[in-house]
Order: C-alpha cells, then sequence, then structure tokens
DNA sequence: AGGCTAGGTGTACGCCGTACACCAGTCAAG
DNA sequence: CTTGACTGGTGTACGGCGTACACCTAGCCT
C-alpha cells in the first residue's frame, strides 16, 4: 500500500493537467525556457510521459493557446462598438497575462479553434450591428493584431526585462544616452510624456492609453465609414 | 608583378557574407531551419568559424534584420502623409519579401539599431509635417504594428503553405467545410468577396488591398487628429 | 485465467548552440 | 631571419532538445 500511495500522491496526470500545467510554467520561465523535459519534471513524471497526452511540443502549444483564449471574456450585449471595444480590452487584458501568447498565437501557421470561434464572435457583433459582410471583412484586417489585442510595440523597453503593463512608476524615459544622441526625434517621443506635467499620460509611456487611442482611432474611422454606406464596390 | 592569389583563401568569409547568406537561407528554407550548421555548410565551412564573425546566433538574427530593414526605402520628401504611407507600404515589401522578418523582429527584446534609425526617420517625417512631440508619440503607437508593415493576418489561409502576398489566383474559399459550418461568420466574410462580381476585390482576398484599407484608416484619422490640434493634455 | 488496453518508463538517436583547445597563415619588431 | 603575437578556420566534445521505440504494469472485460 506505501508503493500505491506514492504513485496516487500526484494527480492522474490529464491532458488538460499537462496543458494548464504548461500554461503557468510558460507564464513564470517564459516561452523560450518551456520543454517538454522541464514540463514533464513539473509534473513529477519522466518527459515521455507527455506524449501519451500530446502528440508533440506544436500540439502542446496549441493546447496552451485554446486555454488563453478561452479566458477572453465572453461576448456581451449592447451596440457592436462598446461589445467589441470591450471584447478586445479583455483580450489584451489576456495578453498582458500570459505575455508569451502573442507571439505563440503568431507563430502559429493555422489558428486553432478556439482563435476561430474568437474571431468569429467577433464577426458576428458586427453583422449583429448591421454591418455588411463586405465591410465586416474588410473591418477584421483592419483591425488586425488588435482583434486580439496585440499591443506590439517596437520600442517598449519594458519588455526588455521585467513583465509588461504600464511602465507607471518611476522609468520616465529609459533609453541609453548613446541612443538618444543618435536617434534624435526618438529621444524626444520618448520624454515627451515626461516634460508636461498636465498630460493625462503620466511619467513614461501608458500603454494601456496607447491602446486605447489606437483602438478608437480605429473604431472611430469604422463608424464613420458605416454610418456612410462605404463598400469595396466599384462605384457606379 | 606576382600577386599573392596563388594562395588566396577560396572563402573570404566575412561579418557580412555570412549576414547576406544568412538571410537568402532564411528566405529560402524558413527561419525554423536556419541553424549555425546549416549557414556553415552553405558556407563549406566548419560550424564553429562563424563564431569568428558573429558572437552567437542572437546576433546573427540581430544583424540580419539589419539588413533586410536596410533594404527599406529611405525618406522621400512630399507631405507627411505620402512620405509615410510610401515608407511603410515599402516595408511591407521587405517583409513579404523575407517573410521570417516580421517574426524574427517582434521576438527580439530590443530593437537593433536599423531598426530604431527606421522608427526615429518615420518619427522625423511626422515632425517635419509639423506634429507635436506629443502627437507624433502617440501616432508611433497607433500605427503600432503597421510601421513595420506587419500585416499580421491570423485568419490568412495563404499563410499555411505557400509564400504570401495576395491570394490572387484561384482559392475563392479555401477554409474546410467543418470549419466553415462550425463558424457561419467567418465563412461569410471569407466568401463574401467571391460572391459580388463587382467588388473590386478580385476573388480570394487581396492582402494589399487590406492592408491599404486599414493603414487609410488610420490616417485619414490621424490627420483629422491633426487638423483639429489634438493633444493629450488635459481640455481646459 | 487470459488477454486487451491505457498510461508511465528507460534507452537511444540525431539534431541544436557553443566552449575550448588547436593550428596555419600573416606580419611587425628585434 | 627569427620570433612571437594575432587572425581566422578546424576538431572535438558537452549538455540540452524533441521524440521514436520497446518495455512494463495495473486495471478491466470476457
Amino acid at each position: 500500500m506505501a508503493e500505491q500511495a506514492e504513485t496516487a500522491r500526484r494527480a492522474p496526470l490529464t491532458r488538460d493537467r499537462v496543458l494548464r500545467t504548461a500554461v503557468v510554467l510558460a507564464d513564470r520561465t517564459g516561452i523560450e525556457s518551456l520543454s517538454m523535459r522541464n514540463l514533464a519534471q513539473d509534473l513529477g513524471v519522466v518527459p515521455m510521459a507527455l506524449y501519451k497526452h500530446v502528440a508533440n511540443k506544436d500540439e502542446l502549444l496549441d493546447g496552451m493557446i485554446d486555454i488563453v483564449v478561452a479566458e477572453i471574456d465572453p461576448p456581451a450585449p449592447g451596440d457592436w462598438k462598446q461589445a467589441i471595444r470591450r471584447r478586445i480590452l479583455s483580450a489584451r487584458q489576456m495578453l498582458l497575462r500570459h505575455p508569451w501568447a502573442s507571439l505563440a498565437i503568431e507563430s502559429r501557421t493555422t489558428p486553432t479553434p478556439a482563435v476561430l470561434a474568437y474571431l468569429d464572435s467577433t464577426v458576428g457583433a458586427l453583422r449583429a450591428g448591421g454591418f455588411s459582410t463586405d465591410l465586416a471583412h474588410h473591418v477584421m484586417h483592419a483591425l488586425g493584431s488588435r482583434v486580439l489585442g496585440f499591443s506590439q510595440e517596437l520600442f517598449d523597453t519594458s519588455r526588455q526585462a521585467g513583465r509588461s503593463g504600464a511602465t507607471s512608476a518611476g522609468t520616465p524615459a529609459d533609453l541609453p544616452p548613446e541612443v538618444a544622441a543618435r536617434f534624435p526625434h526618438l529621444a524626444a517621443i520618448a520624454t515627451a510624456a515626461s516634460h508636461d506635467d498636465d498630460s493625462v499620460v503620466g511619467p513614461g509611456c501608458d500603454d494601456q492609453f496607447e491602446f486605447e487611442f489606437a483602438l478608437d482611432l480605429l473604431l472611430d474611422g469604422i463608424e464613420r465609414l458605416h454610418r456612410t454606406g462605404w463598400t469595396s464596390h466599384r462605384t457606379g
């Protein structure tokens, strides 16, 4: 009975447990150091045991993506603009919780069913708002990466070291001086917000503000097209 | 005069040659199958020889990025809108030539000098057009991934197999039937264009059109903000 | 009892990046 | 002319990776 107590000590190791442990591990140590061997060790199991539950590492990643995509808030009733706005912001929150997810989703050659479902329901919200399939089609392209909340800040200094989110406290403009000297325009932009005390944006750069700025820019434009009955058909 | 060409090395193997060969190899076989060993073989050299010219694989990737970013057309004179539009579309062409580049650039934790220079000159074009640093700052965030021309079409079926570009000929709506059944809105969008013969967009989905649609949506919104003297400062 | 099956194990293979010791040239200074 | 440092290509080797394959074991059905 001592022997079976030892094996009974750990949970049964289901596919779901494998995937969720992998998500936690990726959250904690980054996607690049998520290996089948590490994951197996976290589960107290030998590496090959995982292959009884996932076909290979690619399928593991797909499963992880499905799990985090499922964390996005379900569509809420209301007008299309509010609904989509809330949805996208919820997706963004998910991606901030799981910093590896955006790159993982992008690197997949084909979207997973959960991603497809998310996109589908977003299109559904547009259609429910009276969008033609034609306009809805183009709008989905226009929202593009924002549909999944990607911020994708190339010059986001916070991405190098710690977690993401607003560069809120401290870190006013931490470009290395030699970089600032060579790229004056970039330097000016990086420090712009901190110079003006009456700016809505605090010191440093508020990712959330920037994201909503771009999002609203797109949404307002989309609304305008919608109101004026825009179509990609030839004018005639 | 007798040159010592008789004993000249067959392969000079400079840092530049290493990087350019790596770019060609990545273009041909994809970034995931670019290894130091493959690259060395392509150069007719032993793997460790590369390390005399690049510190490690990360530095190799940085060097490759610098090379392809340098292919983006230099800024042209003219009004800011045209200048930025041309620049971004040029960047997009570069990314279509080097399909590995967008993911590679995104996965870097810190942008390379060439990327910084590209971003800087884009900001410069805005400033030259009379944008405040404040507005220019937010505009750069808004353009976001589009600054480097990322299309990032999650539901771009062409990405799974061949090269990208417009799904121009054939392939009207190649969603697998079981997928189409489960996601009716997606299916409707995917087939929308092919149903209407008088659409500007031909059969299938014209990536280029979609990209410019989104880009112009953003640019028009930005222009409107610019004209009305938008600022992120508190009103009043 | 006998065998089927699901699930965990152990070993092994071929990739990968790269540390480290080595060696063949070139070339400047003694 | 020697010498010794420096540059750049080589060979070997190590630890980590994904995973194929054979094996074992426990529970279940007949």
